[in-house]
DNA sequence: CATTGACCTAAAGTTAACTTGAACTTTTAT
DNA sequence: ATAAAAGTTCAAGTTAACTTTAGGTCAATG
């Protein structure tokens, strides 16, 4: 059904570097399915977690929060709660993106002198700081 | 018109430890407005600017990035369509988060064993993905 | 007037997430 | 069969964003 691929495979294929993909191994990220002689064989599948790993990294969280999401076998494994808490995080955060984005599009049409001191663009921060009260992040 | 305080006074109002306002300020992302005695005095409108380094930096901006949003006087500098496009890269981000977030949810309240492998999921992520393609942030 | 507490500088230390380098070992291509 | 290409390990180096430490200064208080 899966195949196995090397390394330069999966490099290749996911645009991860190999020493980033033995790095990741080392963590317990990733895992290799075996080996070929030295070298090390990949499940076709680890291209989809490495393509979660990526999301998940831009979406702001570490690596070890990351590979706290799964199972040592690689399957996602926080339970239901857990996961829809991560989620609700994550509104947040997305709150807090629109702030900003919000607040460079007004100040690419603002004329104050001073965007930090316009009320409006404050207004906007405002709305997302609310959340940041010691998050501890 | 703006009062001049004390590093711990804008440390206590901030939430920002005294050293990370000394390290700003060599970076020259933040300026005191002069000295009384030994001691460095901030301009109130230091609160604002730090409201905003916090955000940025949870949008994910590096210091670097917020740096070069200002002009050395403090002031919000880079031009509208600088700042359009930045707002426009946040668009992206704030799609990738949504896809992430999503994802969770929808792992929360599904039954496939492996999420990485269950199909809703995978397009969920896809979405996202697509903006992916060597971004070098 | 001596000591305490708040602040200062400069340099070194810390953590995350990688990358690079040195020295080997297999594969693979000629 | 041999040399280059592709992998491997383990250790050390790198960058960002801070924090910590050591030693010094100064204003205020007992």
């Amino acid at each position: 059904m899966y195949k196995a691929i090397d390394i330069s495979e999966v490099s290749k294929q996911s645009g991860v570097p190999a020493s980033t993909l033995r790095y990741y191994e080392e963590k317990g990220l990733v895992q290799s399915i075996g080996r070929r002689g030295i070298k090390r064989l990949f499940d076709t599948s680890i291209l989809n977690k490495l393509n979660f790993i990526a999301l998940g990294q831009r979406a702001g969280f570490s690596l070890d929060e990351i590979a706290d999401m799964f199972t040592h076998q690689g399957v996602l494994k926080i339970d239901r709660s857990q996961l829809m808490s991560k989620a609700d995080e994550m509104d947040k955060q997305i709150k807090e993106l629109k702030a900003v984005r919000d607040g460079l599009r007004h100040a690419a049409n603002c004329d104050a002198p001073s965007h930090l001191e316009c009320s409006k663009f404050q207004r906007l921060m405002k709305a997302a700081g609310k959340a940041q009260k010691r998050d501890k992040r």
